[in-house]
DNA sequence: TTGAAAGCGCTACCAT
DNA sequence: ATGGTAGCGCTTTCAA
């Protein structure tokens, strides 16, 4: 490693002190033009950029955010949403000089210690809450902390900072598509209850379903994963292949996308066509829903626009802690639509 | 944030310097058991956790590692690779106080400028070169900049050091496999060929291939997508169906699974049953293998195993860095091996 | 406007 | 064995 060239190599190339250096780097008032330009001229001569641990030290601040995701590796490897909601989160850290640091913690205790030592080091200057349950654990732990972090897709009652995208809509839409449809007989494929954004697609659900005057149909538990949709679409068909349920459930909303592509799957297996004997859909928008045949229909989401703006939260947030702890107005990305692709169709005839 | 409890805290309580503190906490020698028995309680006492700016600053150290991933945001979400990875990178990271900084960049130079950055304000002390490509600029940039680098899956000349998962045995066990089923016609869906692993993967089957005294067969390139293997199984069948093709190739490798559950189910559209008419294999063992009809026969690789072992050569270059340049042997982690499911067969009577 | 100097929290060296 | 102190590279305050 070549030795760093330091402010101090920049004061004395330009013959200033260093705190001249210092505010003319950072564009503040109080240096000359005519040394402001001497200064700059010799930092660009040497190639001189400010070291973050000088910087780190000295502002109080780590210019990094943590993620830490929790679940098994086997998430990442799946879940669509980490992908380009890590993107968008990038676009506005790197313009701000701040980095993302990514945390794995396979359980969930782990995963709050991973939060405490990110803290107690001072690791990052703000975390995201992701994934959130009912009850989380982390939002006392950040209060508690005193550690900026924001929400994404929290709860109404999200005690701090979120970003949210409606998921009301696009459910409303996909239940109207289903009556349009002809539809009367449904079924949900939930996420795991103790997940916030499982509860509320369940709920929205529902809701939605009694404003069209439907009944509300049978809901399973899933576990967002393909395995959990094939297992779902045993218990919502009784386990038995098409001949021997002669009525069943004609339209499946599942609460993502790929526990919808598993409920299709085993759907087939068991002799239900789709989308002639059940209509299927999905939430989330990935791309291996095009790719399926019949091509899944879903409610298209957008993690990356999540992602970008929770990190601009996050970094308002942090900038404004200092000073007072003045709240940042939550923010609500485009609501989720419907997207209808080849998955759902006419009800079929029953009864 | 509450005022952090620093070293002089504990130095004051403990009624001791803080360079004894520091040598205490650090188990180094020149502290008497007594005086550090009373530091260690203080230290408790008090909730003392050491800053990371100010060991960062003072050691000339980030303790962090970057990741770079580059390529699109679909990448993250499809390719199974990097969650798994990343965990294993994790799991030594963490225990020896380091932390992970994951950059995405869309654009092949906009990582360069990463890397570049990463290493100019030094937020990282060492990086990982993932996804290497075919005489790629990032190699001679880090050895420019001094920085600590570890391959994932590099060449056999590559300059520094590397982590591998040996991939010649697998695919030999797959030729051997498919030479036992009475196959004679072969094709290979090859990655993007700019990608040293694309390249390795596609060679080793020529050799093995040609070592079994067998034809090379045809060579697509496809772009380890679902799409490429949609679009690799036309051109593999001269985009006919299969009553148009009464003789094409009944073993197929594609050099990842993705594609070739893309590859099978386009053969499928165009009439060509799996394996009865056409076997397919692919490459990574991704549990979206395991649920497609027929499950992928595949070969097997451990991207957990490859990041720990990663991790862990990094850790060690960046040890040794600052003495001697001695260099960190390269390791070879366990080689993929065959998974045979249910998409490979025995050879349909042609000709 | 400019410069000197005091931290920020830690490590490391050198006296004692 | 212990304590004092000089950095590490920067920001910020305060004199000049």
């Amino acid at each position: 490693m070549p030795p760093r060239v330091t402010i101090v190599d920049v004061a004395a190339r330009a013959g200033v002190a260093i705190s001249s250096v210092s505010s003319a780097l950072n564009n503040r008032p109080g240096v000359s033009d005519d040394t402001r330009k001497r200064i700059l001229e010799a930092a660009e001569d040497l190639g001189f950029v400010p070291s973050l641990r000088g910087r780190s030290l000295s502002a109080k601040r780590a210019f990094a955010v943590g993620l830490v995701v929790h679940r098994d590796p086997y998430v990442l490897e799946s879940d669509p949403f980490f992908g380009s909601f890590i993107g968008g989160i990038e676009t506005v850290l790197d313009p701000r000089g701040y980095a993302l640091i990514l945390q794995m913690g396979s359980e969930r205790v782990e995963t709050l210690d991973r939060y405490r030592s990110l803290a107690a080091n001072r690791r990052v200057d703000g975390v995201f809450l992701n994934e959130l349950g009912v009850d989380d654990p982390r939002i006392p732990l950040v209060q508690e902390l005193g550690l900026p972090a924001v929400g994404v897709n929290a709860g109404p009652a999200f005690p701090l900072p979120a970003v949210r995208q409606d998921h009301g809509r696009g459910i409303a839409e996909l239940v109207d598509h289903f009556v349009t449809l002809g539809h009367r007989r449904f079924a949900h494929v939930s996420g795991p209850h103790e997940f916030i954004h499982g509860h509320q697609r369940r709920r929205a659900w529902g809701d939605a379903l009694a404003a069209a005057g439907m009944e509300p149909g049978v809901v399973v538990e899933g576990d967002f994963t393909y395995e959990g949709g094939v297992s779902a679409a045993d218990r919502v068909f009784g386990g038995g292949s098409r001949e021997a349920r002669p009525v069943h459930p004609t339209a499946v909303f599942c609460s993502n996308d790929l526990s919808a592509i598993g409920f299709m799957a085993r759907a087939s297996e068991l002799g239900f066509r789709v989308p002639e004997d059940v209509s299927v859909a999905g939430y989330d928008g990935i791309e291996l829903g095009t790719y399926v045949r019949p091509a899944l229909t879903t409610i298209r989401t957008n993690p990356r626009l999540i992602g970008r703006e929770a990190a601009r939260m996050l970094l308002d947030a942090i900038d404004a802690c200092p000073e007072g702890t003045r709240r940042i107005p939550d923010v609500d990305v485009d609501p989720a639509h419907l997207l209808v692709r080849s998955s759902t169709g006419p009800a079929p005839l029953q009864d």
